[in-house]
DNA sequence: GCAACGCATGCAATCGTAGTGCATTATTTC
DNA sequence: GAAATAATGCACTACGATTGCATGCGTTGC
């Protein structure tokens, strides 16, 4: 348990029982989760408390959020060069279409963008849907 | 106007008052476009009316949607090539963090992307955020 | 022309997720 | 231990997405 403490003060984040749940719950998922997801898992949490424990989260550089295109946020731990001053961890999501899993694909590196003229480039989203490779077999 | 209908009649969609009125609509716009952009601007126009509207010009391969990481889905019009059979036009989704606009850069190819043993790629979504070269000035 | 049919439209209502306000509880500081 | 500060839980709001259903309207067969 000291282990979960010490990754939580690492990003500067005090180490609440709540947040030492969610942390062991996200340290043990395969696929980016919703809040929903959460709640479920999580029983007797509080949904509200969830959504600010993974925003602390985010903001200290510990969870990255995941768009995948079903209009409800997902979330993942990073990599760990993540700070409070920005995320680093750029990479893939992959979607499946099947299973409805959404999964970081770290070691996919996303190649360079050419943007037409006077465009500046601040962030790049890139998702690919299909078929995971348990739902291809 | 004869332009209009002919242009729903060629992707198979029975041309309507209210089709026709939202076709003209997004040929006039320059960056995508969300269900309230439409209700506001089209006023005496039904949201869930739109929201069937749209959904049959996408289902026909005449709009695609856009997912720019705000939260709520955009539409803007497709490539020529694109059918009820699947839309062909992979394209670069660009998200102004300044004038919160999202432009198609369909000019902009899609890079190959390597994925991980067993992963089936169907569809990509590439999203960038950034100034756009109006707001970089 | 008219009846019957099917699709399109409009309105009401529901659902689900995100987000805020505030009182209560836990934790830290002195 | 008391005061200050931060975290939590509950109630409630906001809003986009979506469905159900009644009505409107255009097309087809007669
Ligand atoms: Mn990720
Ligand atoms: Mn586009
Ligand atoms: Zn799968
Ligand atoms: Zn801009």
């Amino acid at each position: 348990m000291k282990e979960l403490e010490k990754q939580l003060q690492e990003k500067q984040i005090k180490p609440t029982a709540m947040r030492l749940v969610v942390l062991d719950y996200l340290l043990k998922q395969t696929s980016a989760v919703s809040l929903t997801d959460m709640e479920v898992s999580l029983k007797k949490t509080d949904r509200v408390t969830l959504y600010r424990t993974v925003k602390t989260f985010e903001e200290h550089g510990l969870v990255h959020r995941v768009e995948d295109g079903t209009g409800v946020t997902k979330f993942a731990l990073c990599q760990p060069d993540c700070t409070a001053n920005g995320h680093h961890d750029l990479h893939i999501h992959f979607y499946c279409t099947n299973c409805k899993e959404t999964h970081c694909l770290p070691r996919t590196h996303i190649p360079e963008i050419m943007l037409p003229d006077g465009y500046d480039r601040q962030e790049i989203n890139l998702l690919v849907k299909g078929l995971c490779a348990a739902c291809k077999k």
